[in-house]
This record gives C-alpha cells, sequence and structure tokens, in this order.
DNA sequence: TATATTTCCTGACTGC
DNA sequence: TGCAGTCAGGAAATAT
C-alpha cells in the first residue's frame, strides 16, 4: 500500500518521463476513480490539451501542475494504485481504470485493484482544497522544516488515544501509514498502544527522528516490497527485506530476538516487540 | 469536540 | 476441487 516514501518515488518518476507532455486524449474505465468533477467526459476535456508542467507531492497526494492554466490535476493511489508509463499499445491490465493518452503513441496509466484510487481536476483559479477537500487538514510534511518535536508534541497533547492511531491520522503526521508508523515505533522504542498523553518530550523527540529516519531510508531504497507497489516503470522497490516489526508477527526481533507481537488498533494490525518498546 | 467504528473493494488465504 | 468466510488497509462518513 503506497505511503509517502512510494508516492515519493512515483513522483519522481513522473518528473522524469512525463514532463512537457501534452495530454491528447483520455479513457476512463471506471467512473467512481474521478472524484472531481462528477462527469468523466467532463474531466478528460478539461485536461485535455494542456502539458503536465511539473508533479508535486502532499502527504500521500500527488498532484500535477497543467500548463496554461489548465489547473491541476490530482491524484491518491490509496491501497493499491499505479501510475504506470507506457506504450499505448501495451495490452491493458486487468485493473486499468483510467487512461490518459500522450504524444508518440505514449500513455499514463492508472491502475488499482481496490478501486480505492481517485483522480481530480482541480479548475484554475479555485483553492486546489476545496477539491481535493483531503488537502485541507492535511498535517505538514515530516521532511519540512516545520515538522519539529514542538509540532509534535503540541499534535498529540491531551489526545487521550493510542500513538499508533494518532499517527495513522493525516492531521498528526502528512503521509504515514501501517507499515512505517509500525517501523518508526519500533526505532523510538516506542509501544503502539501508548496513549499520547502518556508520552515523554524525550519519546516524542526519538519519534521525530525516527519517523523522519524510516521514511529517508525507504525513498533511497525506491519504495517498499510489502504491497503490489511499482514505480512507474512497473519495477518493485526493495525496502521488504529490512523491515524491523511489519508483518513479522512470530518471527525473532532482529536486536533482540523476541517473538514479534501482533495486536489490533483502530480496525489496523499492529505489529511490536515487547522487549525492545515500552509504554514509557 | 474527540475518538471509534463502518464502509468502500478485490484477491489471497483458510477451513471445511 | 469448490465454496464460504475472513482479512488486508486509506480516508470519508457515520456513530458514540
Amino acid at each position: 500500500m503506497p505511503e509517502l516514501p512510494e508516492v515519493e518515488t512515483v513522483r519522481r518518476g513522473l518528473n522524469q518521463f512525463t514532463l512537457n507532455q501534452k495530454i491528447t486524449g483520455g479513457d476512463v474505465l471506471l467512473h467512481r476513480t474521478i472524484a472531481y468533477p462528477s462527469s468523466p467526459s467532463e474531466f478528460v476535456t478539461a485536461i485535455q490539451g494542456s502539458a503536465i508542467a511539473a508533479w508535486h507531492r502532499r502527504g500521500k497526494y500527488l498532484l500535477a501542475e497543467l500548463s496554461d492554466s489548465g489547473g491541476a490535476l490530482g491524484v491518491h493511489l490509496r491501497m493499491t494504485g499505479q501510475l504506470l508509463w507506457l506504450q499505448q499499445d501495451e495490452p491493458l491490465h486487468k485493473h486499468t481504470r483510467v487512461r490518459l493518452f500522450m504524444a508518440e503513441n505514449r500513455e499514463l496509466r492508472f491502475v488499482d485493484q481496490r478501486t480505492f484510487g481517485q483522480m481530480w481536476w482541480v479548475p484554475p483559479d479555485v483553492p486546489v482544497e476545496s477539491v481535493m477537500t483531503g488537502l485541507g487538514k492535511l498535517a505538514v510534511d515530516p521532511f519540512s522544516a516545520e515538522f519539529t518535536t514542538e509540532y509534535l508534541a503540541t499534535k498529540l497533547q491531551k489526545r487521550r488515544r493510542p500513538i499508533k492511531t494518532a499517527l495513522l491520522d493525516q492531521s498528526v503526521v502528512a503521509g504515514l501509514g501501517n507499515i512505517y508508523a509500525d517501523e518508526a515505533l519500533f526505532l523510538s522504542g516506542v509501544l503502539p498502544n501508548t496513549l499520547c498523553t502518556d508520552l515523554h518530550q524525550e519519546q516524542i523527540e526519538r519519534l521525530r527522528s525516527s519517523i523522519i529516519q524510516v521514511l529517508q531510508t525507504s525513498i533511497e531504497a525506491g519504495g517498499t516490497t510489502f504491497s503490489n507497489f511499482l514505480n512507474v516503470k512497473g519495477v518493485n522497490g526493495n525496502y521488504g527485506g529490512v523491515a524491523f516489526v511489519y508483518n513479522r508477527d512470530g518471527e525473532p526481533c532482529r536486536v533482540c530476538g523476541t517473538a514479534i507481537k501482533r495486536t489490533k488498533l483502530a480496525g489496523r494490525s499492529s505489529h511490536f516487540c515487547e522487549q525492545c518498546q515500552r509504554a514509557s
């Protein structure tokens, strides 16, 4: 499932291959993939004729600036979404949802098995947040200068909920998902069910640096292999082999050898080492 | 207001 | 082998 490192890997690939490519047409195979406008044909008409000026990332959202005030194109991969840079005559994948046609017989193909992924067209001179509403409550990016210990402490203070649940909340940290939340908690030595109100200052500082570290490591490795994530050229990442806890329940901790445990918090599985991680 | 739960969906997996 | 049930998870909607 794409989290910040996978989305960032996709963004870099898109900036490498699709810049200045003019969108000559499109085909929406699954209507509900288009979150805005409500009509898929209106979506295609709106972006047709524009070129892609730059790809940006905000949390797990991708945003393409369109040339000549064509507005913007927003994409969220959700669980299983993939953006692939292909030749148009490449056989259609079973779960192809949207095709954006470019020059020289190329296309940007959106493939999404579980159909949770979404695309938006943001009209020019309209605040992006008014169309892509999820952006409105998005927290700061973990790689930004604003992501300080003070910022995180403020977000967590007086919250009586488990830290794992808080880390998955995109209004607390932008871009974390289940995999990297578990990994960051392991690196910082904090148990996932620790209440935010019980965290000490030094634990919050460790958590902040662990979040940055685990995300940075994965970006450098080109994403993860925990899921069916593929970069824009259809190639797997290679982070999976070095996960400390995620999806390793029953296996020995890589640090102390204790069996990794799994519990459920807010409907999501959480993996931890009860020897290396403490509540406080 | 804050937090928890449900919902959307498909394919892999498990047990019978 | 085939079927039914369960599980996985991001984020919006709904419930507590």
